[in-house]
DNA sequence: CGACTTAGTCCACAGTGTGGACAAAGATTG
DNA sequence: CAATCTTTGTCCACACTGTGGACTAAGTCG
């Protein structure tokens, strides 16, 4: 079956230039009509056209007029931050933690709540907890939800395939969380949402990158051509089962000798505490050893690996969207202390080369 | 530099919706003003005011009534097969190649120039001898021309920047060919475009592929989430200089044991030699004693590979390009006893996985 | 034959971006 | 200081687009 484009009308013009306005004025900072119309090459007459109608939206306003060039000072308008705000969860190994982003990308409020034992219905009653805290306090509208899920999500209709650490199957979340709020809801892979927040926040700003997160399990997302590449099966990047060490120690999965069973943080812990003869340490206590110098810690790395050091990456994550004009966090993922596989440079020449 | 989208009129939208109704009108063979409304979405007016430029551009035509749903006979329309034509040009090793192709993808004129000694101008002789020949016979207008090349590709610009087969470093084809004949020219490299021919037109039709192309050299295309991934250097699937047998076979680029001296025809020919203890056959002696099942030609396989079998594959490869509303062959690649590696759905599986 | 349905066209209409004219407001020049 | 020029922003007539209703032509069905 193919799908067919849908037809155009006048409005989608539109549409089109409105979201070119804004995005250029919230791109440039505050700017002029004039300015914004040499940018986007529209008219003088149809930018301020379009601005009235950001105005009367709330979505711009004038912030008094800046230097002349030689004319009529120009009148500067702007995008007020608060003007829209975006909910972004994500469902993470150890906490479940959601935040209001206004359009700066700052956390206006953040909430957290303990995963504990977060089984089927119990893990779905915490992320309805969570938006409960959430949504009181928006002024603004609020544009949507992002949510970053582990395991295999299918992002066209927000289902969580599988995920074996909330234990759900096939649970349709962003049905369930869009009847239950009203709201656009968009769920993702955490790994693939950590892959587009370095695309479009990151310090590489590259076209092309795959980005490798590494907790309790591993996975890793994608970008090609500057879009998220998910694959046939939406599972790209999912190489957390990916077999490593063949006889190696027994994984969630059955199988044995997986990445996940090597190379996450657990099993780091794991062996450090093997070494030391005591019980494993925890992230943190792992990570000022690492920062202090113990060379234990230090050359901690899986046999047969030989990728793995120890790092930290303390970032939130986002996934934007088109909404209003706005690219907006479809979710944001990842905070806490994380570890990152080296072997992303690795992985990226070989995608780039093969 | 941030690339900031053009802005966006009424006309477009008209230009949207031509293409549209065109491509329907393509696709589905004879159909109704009413039937294209009805598929598009657009009302039966839209539909007929489109329609009456299409027959004016000469892109469309009446052919005759079909059957009555109850009501009035419905006039159905189509596109004449030979409304636009469209210049396909391969520079093959053993021979440059170009045809004029019809919007059935049916060739109306073939032409071939053995290549010889294709050292830098003499080729690009050869080239214009080819557009000379094919460009005299067409009625109606020729949209554009493509050309499969080997090599490195600049395909923003029609440069190629390498091709050692040919001797051309940094040559401006696209511009010359372009300048010389006032046609937009598409210039790809030409394992890419069999990998966008197989996703428009193979038997395999998914988003998702990589196709693995065989002669003289070696060299793969991939299609990533429908489109052609080249890569930050526009040279993914360029895998000939992989090194696979270290200490190998020394290889035109200076270094020892890349894929091109293990597997390539070439390479597979002199083995046959070798293991025969005679000159090297043809490779259509050689495809021939693998169909007669010569055990020898049958099982002949590269040290440490252990995927490369014998087959052939002749077909025209085609890329599509966006151009009237039709996508047209920007550049047919590669006709001829093509040899192919086992190893697609392996290397397909590995991309979709990490 | 009459009622109904479908195909295609005609026309008034609303929405869109354009380009020219214009006024407002500042800089530049004599 | 005054005249001139430049830039900004707005207003208006205009061309173009898709829409929806009315209408005609031409079939089917009972």
């Amino acid at each position: 079956m193919i799908r067919r484009p849908p037809k155009a009308t006048v409005r989608d013009a539109r549409t089109h230039n409105e979201r070119l306005v804004l995005s250029t004025i919230y791109e440039i900072g505050p700017a002029s009509r004039s300015h914004v119309a040499r940018l986007t090459g529209l008219t003088r007459t149809t930018v301020s056209d379009v601005v009235g109608d950001l105005l009367k939206k709330g979505l711009t306003r004038e912030v008094g007029l800046g230097p002349s060039r030689r004319g009529k000072a120009p009148i500067l308008l702007e995008v007020p931050p608060a003007a829209r705000h975006v909910i972004g969860i994500d469902l993470g190994e150890r906490a479940f933690r959601g935040a209001v982003v206004n359009l700066n990308g700052e956390m206006i409020k953040v909430v957290e709540v303990p995963s504990g034992d977060n089984n089927g219905e119990r893990a779905l009653e915490r992320v309805n907890q969570l938006l409960d805290r959430l949504l009181g306090s928006t002024a603004w509208p609020v544009l949507g939800i992002g949510i970053g899920a582990p395991g295999l999500i299918n992002t066209e209709d927000g289902t969580v395939v599988q995920a074996v650490n909330i234990d759900w199957r096939g649970v349709p979340l962003g049905a369930i969380v869009g009847a239950r709020w009203g709201l656009p809801v968009y769920v993702i892979n955490d790994s693939q949402v950590a892959a587009l927040a370095e695309h479009s926040f990151g310090s590489v700003r590259r076209s092309n990158l795959v980005a490798v997160k590494v907790s309790g399990g591993i996975g890793a997302g994608l970008v090609l051509n500057g879009s998220l590449y998910q694959g046939d099966g939406q599972g790209a990047g999912e190489i957390g089962h990916t077999i490593v060490a063949p006889g190696g120690p027994i994984c969630q999965c059955g199988r044995r000798g997986c990445l996940q069973t090597v190379a996450s943080t657990r099993a780091v812990l794991a062996r450090i505490g093997v070494e030391r003869g005591t019980p494993p340490p925890s992230l943190e206590a792992a990570v000022a050893s690492f920062e202090a110098g113990d060379e234990l810690v230090r050359d901690e790395r899986g046999d047969g690996l030989g990728v793995v050091g120890l790092g930290e990456v303390d970032r939130l994550d986002e996934r934007m969207h088109h909404v209003d004009g706005f690219r907006i966090p479809e979710a944001h993922a990842l905070l806490g202390a994380e570890r990152r596989l080296k072997c992303l440079r690795r992985l990226r020449g070989r995608i780039g080369e093969a």
